[in-house]
DNA sequence: AATGAAATTGTAATCGTTTACATTTTGTAT
DNA sequence: ATACAAAATGTAAACGATTACAATTTCATT
């Protein structure tokens, strides 16, 4: 059942049926009647393979993303499939768990025409690549963006929030803070850890390497990095996680360790914990969790429209759109 | 640059050269190394919109999905994703919220032959559709599937699961057991049910309609459904949580409300709280969490090989898989 | 009724592949 | 050298839509 079928069912040519199938202004009441209704009485459906070869779109966009196993990313995500449905654009999705060959061979979805556009989740890709990629693709980098190269991304003031964050610790009294973060996958991080080192000096703290901790992006991540700061002959006051999910394990295994105990007066065993992104899990903690918020919703949506004006014009200067964040403070981070 | 400008930079038809990019074996090597040598010059990729259109395959899979922000159904689709890349399938992903308009709007991507199959996260649809969609297309039901359809499907024994878990509760001295499920969404939660009362009345328990309380299939569900059983002026004593997020929430709605107190021996003020699932999240929670295994991994995988079987032969029989659960206790159903 | 412009419909090329079938080339046995 | 089978390559028709362009119909105007 195909549109030539159509046409013969209704003795009509397949242009004409086509001109109804897409809403052509030009196409007489009556006939648009007549085809509509064999179209319905048949069940027929245009074959999109079709039509995407002839139009050369596939109203398919690609989504790379590291996990969705991180409550922050999957909220992202389903911003990004609401937007993308009110649109009538589809998401193949790509994850990666940070496998470069992975990446790449998503980013291929593109060159072989499976999809019209990619948002990328990710910034390991030499500025030269991600720069080619752009003129080549309609591209948006999402929470991410890679220094020095051209191309459309969408992200929060990485630094800055790592400032306040760090800021608020040193305003509370604290002066030894350690740091648990990633593996510099991504530039947010590096930009996060220039905010930390701007906070400390701005306050005339020397920063202690042996503070900072380096580890996955998980629970499992955070215990560990807990368990090594913890294990220091002078350990940090506070820790400053990069992500909520790490925050969440460090808190757990603080717990564990009885470091933490809520409402205590003396702070002497004490740690503040202050996390990043601000997950729905960060409320429901005993402790609740003090964070930087990230507007994950507008992020995903931001994404998807700047994708759009992207596949609309091609040639369109790139932008760089940076949303606010929020620090929100919790009892994590209290005495 | 397609693969008539690759023929005529080679010397050679365009049929040898799509006979090389698809490794068929008639073709002499010396050609074959001219043909790829120029591939590889020009960096030439094939298009995918014509070859789909050509063999009417898109190595493209719908997975149909209420939600990515719990963690239960992220599992499985890592899982569904690995699985499939091992296979060079890409994955469509359909975000639903249990909105029935969505889901049918996503299943005409089958329709529309966007893409090959599809893994169905839903039970909802009339087994006669269901049977109907099964007919036409390569569908998997996973995690549910629909009572009196012809579908082929993979899940574990949800009646057998809760039964387990509300016999343990019993077998703890437990006899005032609330219950707190989803709007019947999911033919799981249905069986579910039948568990639970199954095993109530195996134990000559009568079954207390006050005690089973509908909500959503979140945290703040479970908020309310703990608030409700509680505010009952003879309330149960431990209750059946549907999935692990919702325990999460009567969880801490509890210990807001001081009625989880950790390590008392009278047992008077404490409610035992069993979930359902076995997210990441019940070992980090304070109490850990009891709870019904679910084989996330497996019925990710499960599911996608259900699926290719069916793509490979569309005739073949429909099955029906029932992966192993287990009932895991930790501290939240203990005293 | 004839005219011509506007509105509607039809014809056929096109998108980029794959693949039956036809043709040519190669290689072996005589 | 010849004949013939096997191997390699080429030709051209699909796949199912969209869309210039051409052809036809409609309709107001004279």
């Amino acid at each position: 059942m195909n549109i030539k079928d159509i046409a013969s069912l209704t003795g009509l040519s397949v242009a004409t049926v086509s001109r109804v199938i897409n809403n052509h202004s030009s196409v007489t009441k009556e006939t648009r009647e007549k085809v509509e209704k064999v179209i319905k009485e048949t069940g027929y459906t245009p074959n999109f393979l079709g039509r995407n070869l002839r139009v050369s779109k596939t109203h398919k966009i690609l989504v790379i993303i590291p996990t969705i196993g991180n409550l922050f990313y999957s909220e992202i995500l389903e911003a990004i499939q609401e937007a993308s449905t009110n649109s009538g654009f589809n998401i193949l999705i790509g994850i990666t768990n940070n496998d470069t060959e992975l990446e790449k061979k998503y980013m291929e979805l593109l060159t072989t025409k499976q999809v019209d556009g990619a948002i990328l989740f990710l910034s390991r890709f030499d500025k030269e690549i991600m720069t080619a990629w752009s003129k080549k693709f309609p591209i948006v980098q999402c929470c991410e963006y890679t220094r020095g190269s051209d191309v459309t991304n969408v992200s929060i003031d990485n630094k800055q929030g790592a400032y306040d964050a760090v800021s608020y610790l040193i305003s509370k009294g604290h002066t030894k803070i350690g740091a648990i973060r990633g593996q510099l996958y991504f530039a947010s991080e590096a930009d996060r850890t220039d905010g930390y080192m701007q906070a400390l000096s701005d306050n005339g703290i020397e920063r202690d390497l042996k503070y900072s901790y380096v580890t996955e992006y998980t629970m499992e991540g955070g215990k560990k990095g807990a368990e090594a700061l913890m294990r220091l002959e002078n350990p940090p006051t506070a820790i400053f996680a990069y992500g909520d999910t790490i925050a969440i394990g460090v808190i757990k295994t603080l717990k564990d360790m009885k470091k933490i105990v809520m409402n205590r007066k003396d702070g002497k065993r004490n740690v503040a914990v202050l996390g990043f992104d601000d997950i729905p899990l960060c409320t429901l903690f005993t402790p609740t969790i003090s964070t930087v918020e990230q507007p994950k919703y507008q992020l995903g949506v931001t994404a998807f429209n700047l994708l759009m004006e992207k596949m609309n014009d091609p040639d369109m200067e790139n932008k760089s759109v940076v949303l606010p964040h929020r620090l929100i403070i919790r009892q994590s981070s209290e005495f």
